[in-house]
DNA sequence: TGTACATCAGTGAACGCGCGTTCACTGATGTAC
DNA sequence: TGTACATCAGTGAACGCGCGTTCACTGATGTAC
């Protein structure tokens, strides 16, 4: 099958992008295979090169498509909103379908520097349009702000993934809310509270 | 080689545990070989069965002893300096050498419940001994707002290490460090203030 | 004290399998006439 | 409008390699005599 429409190739690199969205965050990078990456697109394994120059290639680019959808998925809600939804059961019983940083961030820190520089961007890209809603006059301060509140959330999102003990791990949750909006709280103005 | 001083054997394992330590924080779980973990040890692969039912049991084994040697590092230092110490460029540029959680976290949620259950109970070694120093008078409350600064210390560490810009990643430290201080201050006594 | 032996920690080759990647080929398509 | 053809997205087998695991064997040791 060839010379479809001009954007029948382009579809079937999106196809295959959106695939490998949902098996990483599912299985890991370590843990997903090429064949199974092109079988969850409807493909074979042969494909893959014609779109891609490498696995990591792949990742990379699935690690900005996810994280323009993560971006996007913000974009309608309140900040106290996000944080709800981020540190919902409902988030964290769905890897899959949830925060590519929540599922892959280790495995990223092992990656490649030309992997961190996209994963760099795209992060960037969903902190700063929430930096942007809080009360700052300085952009650089609330990005770093946003950006240790999200930690938090990540970090919060896959201890209550890790315990074995359920009560417990939802018990996480509603402390990673309190704590997060506690934060949120004491932002804008006079942040330095804390520091000792 | 047989018949050696009878704590020869248990020596060994203790000997492929603490290498299996280091490689796995490293390049991960799936990342590392059963090979690989021997010949870090000194040994080869055909011994590991011997140590060891599966590559999954040594990866239980080692979490719970990685666990118990923070546990024990933690053990003389006050918590602003845990904080300091865990959210510091060496810690983040020596991941091989610091904290299993840190390291592995998302690909132990991605384990079987056997092995979740020993990071379970080890990390919780980990925070009961901290939660123990702050004044409270509900333990159980002590140990779910410990685990939340904890959560907030592994994302942290995580995000620091998975950004490309070194400047950013230092920044989000040296937030991290006010946040874990702030979120500590308003422990022991009031600390619903954040929840909406 | 010296020797024969049973033990068993460790070796290294092999099992089937999936890995990332390459490549000769197929066949449905849009275009040219 | 109908047919021949060049295109090229996708196929599927193969590459060498490392995976987790098994197993027949080795050989240094502590013990028994």
């Amino acid at each position: 099958m060839a010379r479809y429409g001009k954007d029948h190739k382009h579809a079937t690199r999106h196809r295959i992008i959106e695939a490998a969205g949902r098996r990483l965050k599912r299985d890991g990078i370590d843990g997903s295979g090429v064949a199974t990456l092109m079988a969850d697109a409807g493909l074979t394994n042969g494909a893959f090169y014609a779109h891609f120059d490498s696995k990591e290639d792949l990742v990379a680019n699935t690690l900005v498509e996810q994280l323009r959808e993560q971006r996007e998925g913000f974009s309608a809600m309140s900040v106290e909103q996000i944080v709800r939804a981020y540190l919902s059961t409902e988030h964290r019983d769905d890897p899959a379908g949830g925060c590519p940083s929540a599922a892959l961030l280790d495995e990223i820190g092992r990656t490649t520097n030309a992997t961190k520089r996209a994963y760099t961007d795209g992060l960037l890209g969903v902190i700063d349009d929430i930096a942007g809603r809080l009360e700052s006059d300085d952009p650089e301060a609330a990005r770093v702000q946003t950006l240790g509140v999200f930690a938090l959330m990540v970090g919060t999102l896959q201890v209550s993934r890790a315990l074995a003990d359920q009560k417990l791990a939802d018990e996480v949750l509603e402390q990673g809310i309190d704590n997060a909006l506690a934060l949120l709280a004491t932002n804008g103005a006079d942040r330095r509270i804390g520091e000792i």
